[in-house]
DNA sequence: TTGTAAGCGTTATCAG
DNA sequence: CTGATAACGCTTACAA
């Protein structure tokens, strides 16, 4: 900056001035430094800048898993509306084996302005807590009861009542729920949803029997395996997955046992992810706006950052029923 | 940080001391140090810590397409790799309405030590230039020729010259290629690897027609019905795809105007997905290993950064013939 | 309209 | 072993 003040011939406050537009600078001038700044390839050095504003322009998001293409829409949807406001992203990917007050702490010293916060395994109230320190958080797809941060969320209640209600039309008098881990909140709204299902068709909701995944493939499969190891007049004749990466993992497994689907097991999911349409059976799911809750996350995050009201309030995002192929009426 | 040295009754520098193991310190003012830190809670300020040093432990991550799984994937083999050492990870996903020098200059400001590339429509030349001057880049399933930057690749020449054999054993006589964008290394290196098949079972490469999109699941819809569009007789038998997403897109296609896979035309990609299994028919494919790939990206470019080399070459990652059930013999 | 100078929170040098 | 103190590159009163 000092060669650029050099350079253009006058003082580095001026430099400044030009830069921020927070000065008036004579035309001549400002053309003067605009120049060198082009000749001397002269870029800011945010760290300095930050370090007298005490604002980063860069906020912090925690993701449990991309390898779940939904996280990784949702975060999409984020840097989208990270980028279109020069926001910087720093990604954190906290593995299951570290702490996760380590990431906050990474976090806080960075300095970053807010967070936004991923559903996923991690997610304690502790860990919360440590992030809530940095700044503003927002959840998505999560929420802490009596904590009431703000969050971005759809209706998952809802949208696991009207599957649940589709696979009951069907007919089926066994189910059984592969459900998401307990402290989650989406996993609490999914199985009340599933709950209020049942008991709007006049079932008695503990009739079904619940197994708690944890939102992987691969749980699914194992969950599937236990939740169908009965013989066939006993054994369910349809899964309620709470996601469909789960879904899916039942679905492997009724393949390589050579169970039909939806002939002689309904199974549904949660999410719509891309690839739900394109299974065979093609997956009958709740689709959640992904990409849109992420880019709202991130406008809502903004705006509690100080931005001018962008119209991103918390509502919630409504959901939408995806009939497909993988449930039907049971064969018998 | 002054707060800590008072608290503690000693000078800032002694917490400094401490804080970086920096200087010898009398075991107790160590403890009393360590203990104020602790009571106020304090987190050193990374922004004032970089100006000073000249580093910022902070590596920028370029994905062009998260929505793309292979790109997830690398991505998370990139943030393992980088929390394992403390490292930030900032997210840069250039949308590509945006010039791609912007996320450089964001970067380049934001005083980044190194930046990881994962190949892309936006790689050109010119802005991996724009890239370069910020520090070391290393590149992922992507060469810019005569710039000779480090770059994680696979050995996606061989895995498309066995998957054309796999498909040419099979006795087809008309295919096509469904290419990725032609600016990208990894779209010519599969198309050389199909034409050497092509040439090794004494066939004329120029004879099969090549169709360029960009790597996404509609260009595969799109080109597939182009491919596809004569009589019987005429048109191809095999598609060979230069990824999975748009293989993926072809399946749809024929899908949807009856065409049966593998009996009417044979669709092989490239990637091996995690869903690529889940498909049917099950997809023929090549397996590359997208989070390993990451992982031996970042850690190459901590090696480049100065830490002690982690026996991260740049050499190739090999790569391995998935077969499955979509490619077979033609029916007639 | 422009320049001077005082920090921002750290680290590192150099006397004690 | 410890503590002043001078940078690091930038912003912003305040003075000219």
């Amino acid at each position: 900056m000092k060669d650029v003040a050099r350079h253009a011939g006058v003082s580095i406050s001026t430099v400044s001035y030009v830069l921020n537009d927070s000065g008036p600078v004579a035309p001549d001038r400002r053309a003067r430094v605009l120049d060198a700044v082009r000749v001397l390839d002269y870029a800011p050095n945010e760290s300095a800048r930050r370090l007298k504003r005490r604002s980063a322009s860069t906020v912090g998001l925690v993701v449990p898993d991309l390898a779940n293409q939904f996280f990784a829409l949702v975060a999409e949807g984020v840097a989208a509306a990270a980028s279109a406001r020069d926001v910087l992203v720093v990604l954190c990917a906290p593995e299951a084996t570290e702490q996760p007050s380590h990431h906050a702490g990474l976090l806080r010293s960075q300095r970053v302005d807010g967070v936004i916060c991923l559903s996923g395994t991690g997610t304690t109230a502790g860990s919360l807590l440590d992030l809530a320190r940095i700044g503003p958080v927002v959840l998505v797809d999560e929420q802490i009861p009596g904590f009431d941060m703000p969050a971005v969320i759809s209706d998952g209640r809802r949208g696991a009542r009207e599957i649940g209600r589709h696979v009951l039309q069907h007919g089926h008098s066994r189910l059984a729920v592969i459900g998401g881990p307990t402290q989650l909140w989406t996993s609490g709204q999914r199985l009340a949803g599933y709950r209020e299902a049942l008991a709007a068709a006049g079932r008695d909701p503990d009739d079904v029997p619940v197994y708690v995944g944890d939102y992987r493939q691969r749980s699914g499969t194992e969950l599937a395996k236990a939740a169908l190891a009965g013989p066939p007049d006993i054994r369910p004749t349809a899964l309620l997955c709470a996601n469909d990466l789960m879904a899916i993992g039942a679905l492997e497994y009724c393949r390589s046992v050579g169970l039909r689907v939806p002939e002689d097991v309904s199974i549904v999911g949660f999410d719509d992810l891309p690839m739900a349409a394109l299974l065979t059976p093609r997956l009958t799911t709740v689709r959640q706006p992904a990409r849109e809750m992420g880019h709202r996350a991130a406008s809502l995050l903004f705006e509690l950052l100080g931005d001018k009201p962008n119209g991103a309030g918390d509502g919630m995002f409504p959901v939408e029923l995806q009939i497909r192929d993988s449930a039907g009426p049971p064969a018998s």
